[in-house]
DNA sequence: CAGTGAGCGAGCTTCCGCTTGACTT
């Protein structure tokens, strides 16, 4: 017998079809995706690991070309998918009918490689009727639609593995930037900046209790007074909070409000007008993810997490279809079952006459399920269900059977009455009001589901608020009249499903993704939740200005929107992927985003200390500025700085909660009084940690650290006080003072320029004169290096031995020659000498050169260009470490000064040279380029660059010379002269 | 954000969309 595969997505779904196909059909699932681009530099094949490009797992400069990587916990279903298709006689692709099944049928053909036929089929509902017709109806593979997902998913991973590392730089590592996630965090960013600025005003109505002549009352609200209407919270403007500008209102305060409630108290008021509208209401279409999350969060007060862990467990039991679908579409199989159980259970008058169809669709949907609903031909009550499921899901499963058995039931039907009255106030004010009310003649869908309630039938009474029988010239009393006082409002806050709604209305994200972009963006430290509300971060406003003013095109809101019609176009085959690559990452003729040259430019260009000062207006002309550093957000006002605290929500942040937040204790406590100068003795923590100082004031007399075994709330101060009392005079030895002391890298000895580290920091205390000099004779590094020995040591024949060892950045292996460390995975303890091996051979390095010793790394990378045109024009790998030695004699002769004398300007030069000095290094393992290598592609440079490194390198003259002449300020111009400098190292290299 | 002497195997972080377990808490 002929025995046909059958691939499928999920392997829920490949169980029910299953049982449709019967004999002769097995169904299987590829689980999602089964290859993908490297996620990183681990999953990367040996083959292309050196390539430029093998960081973003796409040849940039080879049309694009993607590179699939089988991920590692796929490989083995992978294989055991290509073993069931070696043994079947056809093989059907039926994953799901969108851009991203169609790949997948696509990765699958091309991973599985079958022998035997291959085709293609599609259906949007699980349904007998509905397999039966696809597998007659079989297709071919749509490249285009392969080719458009490709496409997008080069586009996501250019994003944002090329933009991550611009925030890295600038902001703080470990962000990222992608297409949802950044629009996302921005939504919340824009929301939040409307808070910070919005200034609330306050106004006063009056609400009055009316009686009828037989005793009925209700609620009529004051409108206008004198004929001039009463001012409400529309009127004010959110920047000052007071009326706008040119509104003609009425604005009572609380005296006013008061007096007049007084003044109408008992007054006979007439009616004006009573007009009575009759209106209808549709039921709500049948859930898709985002409304199913969004009535999960209102109605049950779900996660969107925890909506999707009870929907996934009800799908595979077989009690719900699938729930990740953007279509509100009903199988006819489902709108059958929805109307019979309407009938038996409401029966026939709240049926609708009609069966509904529900076809708008959300923005860049792609319709490949069924709406979220009961399964089957006949749905399955709640109430019969209530002993199989239990807590989450019967609720969601309830909250899905109403929503969709709703769906088909009649509108809701009623009438809205509108009642204007008048009348007079003892102060002779002439006043208007006016009373609203609604009634629901015939409830219709009603009865079984109200949005964003749990209960219909409370909420039924709720939105009943009926009015007496009043018409035009009646007569009614004003029975009480109470002022009272309003406060507009801020824009509220986003919560998961608002933000999801938001999201989906723009087209961003998909039904598949929506719970975990929340997860990312709290991950990222972008967003907290605050109860339900999700509070942007001041990262997240430092990440977003930077996006906004450098990468605006990327965060628009309508860039997704743009793509899809782009992605559409391509899966029409009226464009074509590479092109539109092309556009997006190099530009074309000074089209498209072009974002490798973009961040180019902006990486010299960015501020990062402009980045990362945020501003808050209502801080404004306080001289306080906020700001992101590495130890988290603070303020700063001079010299003045204070930590803000975790849970301030940016809109919290007025200036009299930072005036108080500036004047607060720092947290310092005073444990005593020296009385040897009278000063206090203070213990801090300090970003260093914990410490004592010698004096209150800033900066204090004297600081100390304290050691390991003090514990900043109990030190008593004479411990304080021998703590303050180093470092201390150990002796003279060879004419010069022997100082024990304590610094960053712990205790340590200093005698002239040469130290050495101590064991223990008590050592400071109980070290001798002879025991100091003993270790001087000592090797530096000795006292902690030696006593490293190897962990593990590994033979081997005709090979030097491999050893394990313990290192900073954690164990790693080596056989002098070449390290490497040890991966996440690679136990030390299971290590065998065959893995250790291997491991060396496959990704071993040489250390760094240590020749670059001498001179100190100062500036090399600049300087060696600079020198270099003296060189030869051949450089081998020797060659460049000449030039480098003879580069870093330009800064070198500068260095000394500074450190003997001159200690700030020292201090200060740290960061350029941290900044310039990690390229050094790497120059020498490739081998240096001359200027005169680098000279021939110069075109990969933008004019700008290009006049700049000409200039610095071909005249020899300064950056800070240049720069104004270029229209640049000198940070600007430093940045973009290394970032060409590397452009052109890579070009030169064939890179 | 206090202020101090060196010198050591660096290597990785990150995207969006499809899907489930296999883990631990």
């Amino acid at each position: 017998m002929s025995r046909t595969l059958v691939i499928v997505e999920s392997p829920a779904k490949a169980k029910t079809i299953e049982k449709y196909l019967g004999r002769g059909y097995a169904v299987e699932s590829s689980i999602g995706h089964i290859r993908d681009l490297p996620r990183s530099a681990a999953d990367v094949p040996e083959k292309y690991k050196g390539k430029a490009w093998a960081r973003l797992g796409l040849d940039v400069e080879d049309n694009f070309k993607p590179l699939y990587v089988v991920s590692p916990e796929k490989r083995q279903h992978v294989a055991r998918l290509k073993k069931l298709a070696s043994e079947a006689d056809e093989i059907i692709l039926a994953t799901d009918d969108d851009r991203e099944g169609e790949s997948i049928a696509w990765h699958l053909y091309q991973e599985l490689r079958p022998k035997v036929p291959v085709k293609r089929m599609v259906f949007h509902e699980i349904t007998r009727d509905a397999i039966q017709h696809a597998i007659e109806h079989p297709r071919q593979i749509d490249t285009n639609l392969v080719e458009a997902q490709e496409a997008r998913r080069a586009l996501d991973r250019l994003y944002g593995y090329e933009v991550s590392p611009v925030l890295w730089k600038k902001v703080a590592p470990k962000l990222s930037a992608g297409r949802v996630q950044s629009v996302a965090t921005r939504m919340l960013v824009e929301r939040e900046r409307e808070r910070m600025r919005f200034v609330s005003g306050t106004w006063w109505d009056l609400l009055v209790t009316a009686a009828t002549r037989d005793g009925e009352t209700f609620p009529a609200r004051l409108t206008d007074v004198d004929g001039v209407r009463l001012a409400t919270g529309k009127d004010f403007d959110p920047l000052t909070g007071k009326v706008k500008k040119g509104t003609e209102v009425r604005l009572l305060d609380e005296a006013a409000a008061k007096a007049l409630a007084d003044g109408l108290t008992g007054q006979t008021l007439t009616v004006t007008s009573a007009e009575e509208k009759p209106f209808t209401q549709r039921p709500y279409a049948p859930f898709i993810t985002s409304t199913l999350q969004q009535e999960g969060s209102r109605k049950l007060g779900f996660a969107a997490t925890r909506t999707m862990r009870a929907a996934q467990r009800l799908y595979e039991q077989g009690y719900i279809t699938y729930m990740r679908t953007d279509s509100t579409n009903l199988s006819q199989e489902a709108i059958n079952a929805a109307r019979t159980q309407v009938k038996a259970m409401y029966g026939q008058p709240y049926l609708s006459p009609q069966p509904r169809v529900y076809a708008k669709k959300a923005k860049n949907a792609q319709e490949a399920h069924e709406a979220i609903r009961p399964a089957g031909s006949s749905f399955r009550t709640p109430e019969s269900l209530r002993g199989e499921l239990s807590g989450d899901e019967w609720r969601l499963y309830d909250l899905i059977w109403k929503r969709t058995v709703a769906s088909q039931m009649a509108d809701a039907r009623g009438r809205s009455l509108r009642v204007r009255l008048t009348g007079k106030a003892t102060g002779g004010e002439e006043v208007g009001l006016s009373a609203s009310g609604r009634t629901i003649d015939f409830p219709g869908f009603l009865r079984a589901y109200v949005e964003g309630r749990d209960d219909p039938n409370a909420a039924l009474e709720d939105r009943e608020t009926p009015l007496p029988p009043l018409k035009e010239g009646d007569r009614v009393h004003a029975e009480s009249v109470k002022p009272e006082g309003h406060e507009t409002q801020p824009p509220a806050r986003y919560t998961e499903a608002s933000l999801v709604q938001a999201l989906e209305g723009a087209g961003i994200g998909r039904p598949s993704t929506y719970a975990s972009i929340l997860g990312t963006i709290q991950e990222r430290g972008y967003a907290i939740k605050k109860g339900q509300a999700l509070v942007p971060t001041w990262t997240a406003f430092a990440t977003s200005a930077l996006l906004e003013h450098h990468f605006g095109r990327l965060v628009d809101y309508d860039f997704t929107a743009r793509m899809e019609e782009d992605l559409d176009d391509i899966a029409g085959g009226r464009a074509q992927r590479v092109p539109y690559l092309r556009r997006f990452y190099l530009g074309e003729n000074g089209e498209g985003v072009a974002l490798r040259p973009l961040i180019d430019s902006k990486m010299g260009e960015i501020d990062a200390r402009g980045i990362a000062t945020i501003h808050v207006p209502k801080l404004d002309g306080s001289g306080i500025e906020v700001r992101v550093g590495r130890y988290g957000p603070y303020m700063q006002r001079g010299e003045e700085k204070v930590n803000l605290p975790d849970d301030l929500a940016p809109d919290e942040l007025t200036f009299d909660a930072a005036a108080e937040l500036m004047s607060r204790p720092t947290g310092d406590r005073v444990i005593g009084t020296d009385e040897a100068t009278g000063h206090p003795v203070v213990a801090r923590a300090g970003r260093y940690g914990p410490y004592v100082t010698l004096g209150d004031g800033n900066p204090p007399i004297r600081s100390a650290s304290l050691f390991p075994s003090d514990d900043l709330k109990t030190i008593p101060l004479e411990r304080a006080l021998r703590l303050l009392s180093l470092p201390r005079l150990v002796g003279v030895s060879e004419g010069e003072e022997i100082w024990a002391q304590n610094g960053k890298f712990g205790p340590y000895l200093k005698r002239g320029n040469d130290s050495r580290s101590l064991a223990t920091h008590e050592q400071l205390f109980t070290v001798t004169l002879p025991e100091a000099e003993a270790l001087f004779m000592q090797p530096r590094f000795r006292a902690r290096g030696a006593a490293a020995g190897p962990l593990k040591s590994f033979e081997y024949e005709g090979r030097a031995p491999i050893q394990l060892k313990s290192g900073r950045y954690g164990p790693y292996l080596t056989d002098g020659e070449r390290n490497a460390t040890l991966r996440k995975g690679e136990e030390e303890g299971t290590l065998t000498a065959e893995r250790a091996l291997e491991i060396l051979e496959e990704r071993g390095k040489e250390p760094k050169s240590k020749a670059g010793k001498p001179g100190r790394k100062t500036g090399a990378a600049k300087a060696s260009g600079t020198k270099a045109k003296t060189g030869a024009t051949k450089t081998t790998a020797r060659g460049s470490t000449v030039t480098r030695t003879v580069a870093a004699k330009t800064p070198a002769r500068k260095a000394p000064a500074s450190k003997t004398s001159a200690r700030k300007p020292a201090a200060k030069a740290t960061p350029a040279r941290t900044k310039t000095a990690p390229k050094a290094p790497a120059t020498p393992a490739k081998a240096a380029l001359t200027w005169a290598d680098l000279k021939p592609h110069l075109g990969v440079l933008s004019e700008q660059e290009r006049a700049l490194v000409t200039a610095t390198r071909d005249q020899g003259r300064k950056v800070e010379e240049v720069a104004p002449t270029l229209g640049l300020d000198v940070k600007k111009a430093k940045g973009m002269a290394l970032q060409a400098s590397k452009k052109l190292n890579q070009a030169a290299r064939g890179e």
